[in-house]
DNA sequence: TTCACCGATCGAATCGATTCGATCAGTGAA
DNA sequence: TTCACTGATCGAATCGATTCGATCGGTGAA
């Protein structure tokens, strides 16, 4: 009847002890038999192995190892917002890929932690059994626990975090690359330009943006992006939007479009290409024409293989950024000191934008 | 020198002995104070927490208490390929976020494993620090690594697993799904149909399907939406795709597609949306009007806001499914014995079916 | 007044490994 | 033959909590 711990009735598990007793040797010449940690005689690593396969044991019980070795082998992964909403951006699951891949070569498994909804049940960010933290995108001034976890010796790395908070930070010229494109627009004779924002706090809610809810806001790229912006478009206005699908940035972009000729704005710089996509596809819905009646650029440089034309926009690696935040990772637990670093971005001239309508 | 665990010279950190002696109490009742796991007086606990804030004592180490709970409050999700791949693909994220958001309410993180290049150095499935496994769509049959976990008594839970593996598995009724859309096409006219599958094994391999590959797949999904469509066009041959992206399906179309009009299929079965739109942009690649020249269905129902119409396919609830394995996996932690089940999917007309050219 | 009982607290055992220092037996050089 | 050295092995301490059973006052009922 009801027993799910004990495999066969009775039997309690094997320890590396009795697999040591049954071997005849001691704890500690089985223990090395099995992590290599130290010589052993092949003859006795034979006995202590086949002592194991009599017993079942299935080698050292990773809680007990991690206690004693004080490392568990698995890096935080905190991203902002629920892992359905964060993982519909490319940028991100790219950014992920390229950080699991450069930790698995270095042994270490990612446990996906998520902002949102921290004060739940959840496990939390002070109780997880993790050897380092990376933040994705998320502001480290928001996070009190950080400083439990700077207490507990647990190195953390940003992605696109707040420099300064004295963790390496793996960043990307987020406000640089708006600026280019804004110039970009700028240059081309448009005045009258709009922002369709990343969301700005852990809430995925569309409306216009609030001067407030910047300076409030967790999230660092959008605020830095919307800073990029306003190097050229001083005070320019827009829409936050729910998310970064061409769903949110469609909703964004009917709320800046569908309105008088004389409020619409001639060109509109999305914060990712997925929203501009959005954007494109409101215009679409609205009989604008793009670039001629309105001009739209991106960022990320994904490709959006449901555009008709390419887009105008800035790329960066997504890929390139989570395996450098990865070596970090490496880099701290080896005791070294990582340095912050800071991707480019290259602008990417596309089919999406043009002279503003005369 | 060298050393990395000391983060400030000197001072180690504090432990709850520490604290408990710091508060003249004994460490058991300091331990209660924390967990809560027993009576205690408020003025103790007052005193117990004090004492730690002076301490700079963050809260019980999550290793030791790992150890002796024999729990770390980690489930493990098995994926089949890496994560960059692996999530590129909308069904796997919205049932690893049933699954989060499931296993988050009852206080478990998630840790991503990959059934790809288990054998190098990363964390292995048998040393890894879970209490439970998830396998998404990955065979148990080929997975060794499972006799290890049960008899370390970890619970496995499979999603579209092989059934009789002795495990609970939450399933998809994906060959009766396979079925209805071939009867559907059947019954149009359609003799001469091919089909575009995901990948077989861990290896993404564009090319013709061949029965040993099918005989030998690892991949149960792709195994059983083959039986499906069988059962009504015995012995239908195609393609597998490198994955389940559209540019997968545009590539596994084009191979398909792109012959001489005598060889071509007048109906093609995707084992996925995505594939099947990206089926469906080969086919305006090479000219050919869909549904007019070529019929396609898909499988999963997800909305794929590329294509210009809608797409015909069965829809299932990958959020449920993930939801589903999120409960059973906390049924079995409780002790509890989860049963198996499978979730029915639902036929949806489109607009990319109809009656084969004369 | 006595007794059973309950809440608060304590001591000690335990979880299952790793690791440091010590021991012991060979081996090659002097 | 002796000595220093090395490779293999062992014992014991340790990692940092949780938990079981026992103890100790104090309360309410008989």
């Amino acid at each position: 009847m009801g027993r799910q711990r004990e495999h066969d009735a009775g039997e309690a598990r094997a320890t590396l002890s009795d697999v040591a007793a049954r071997a005849g040797v001691s704890p500690s010449t089985a223990s090395i038999a099995f992590s290599g940690q130290g010589p052993v005689s092949d003859s006795t690593k034979a006995r202590v192995l086949a002592a194991a396969v009599e017993l079942g044991y299935t080698g050292p019980d990773p809680l007990a190892r991690s206690l004693r070795t004080g490392r568990s082998g698995i890096v935080g992964a905190l991203i902002p917002r629920r892992i359905g909403t964060s993982f519909r951006d490319p940028v991100v699951i790219q950014t992920l890929d390229g950080l699991a891949e450069e930790l698995g070569g270095s042994g270490s498994g990612l446990l996906l932690l998520s902002e949102r909804e921290r004060e739940t049940d959840r496990l939390s960010l002070e109780a997880a059994p993790i050897d380092a933290l990376v933040l994705l995108g998320c502001g480290t001034a928001s996070l009190p626990a950080l400083d439990v976890l700077r207490r507990r010796g647990i190195p953390v790395v940003t992605i696109e975090g707040d420099e300064g908070a004295g963790v390496a930070n793996i960043d990307v010229d987020n406000r640089r690359g708006t600026r280019v494109l804004a110039e970009h627009l700028r240059d081309l004779g448009h005045r009258d330009v709009a922002l369709v924002t990343l969301p700005l706090t852990t809430e995925d809610r569309l409306g216009p943006l609030s001067e407030d809810e910047i300076a409030s806001a967790t999230a660092t790229i959008a605020v830095r992006r919307i800073a990029g912006a306003r190097d050229v478009f001083p005070g320019a206005a827009g829409i936050s939007a729910s998310g970064s699908t061409i769903a949110d940035g469609r909703a964004a972009g009917r709320l800046l479009l569908d309105v008088p000729e004389s409020d619409r704005p001639t060109a509109i710089i999305a914060q990712s290409d997925l929203l501009a996509a959005g954007v494109i596809f409101a215009a679409h819905d609205l009989g604008l024409a793009v670039p001629d009646d309105l001009s739209v650029v991106g960022f990320d440089g994904i490709r959006v293989d449901e555009l008709p034309m390419r887009l105008t926009t800035v790329a960066q690696s997504a890929q390139d950024k989570g395996a450098a935040a990865g070596r970090a990772v490496t880099e701290l637990l080896d005791g070294g000191h990582p340095e912050s670093r800071c991707f480019p971005v290259t602008f990417q001239a596309g089919a999406t934008t043009g002279p503003p309508a005369s």
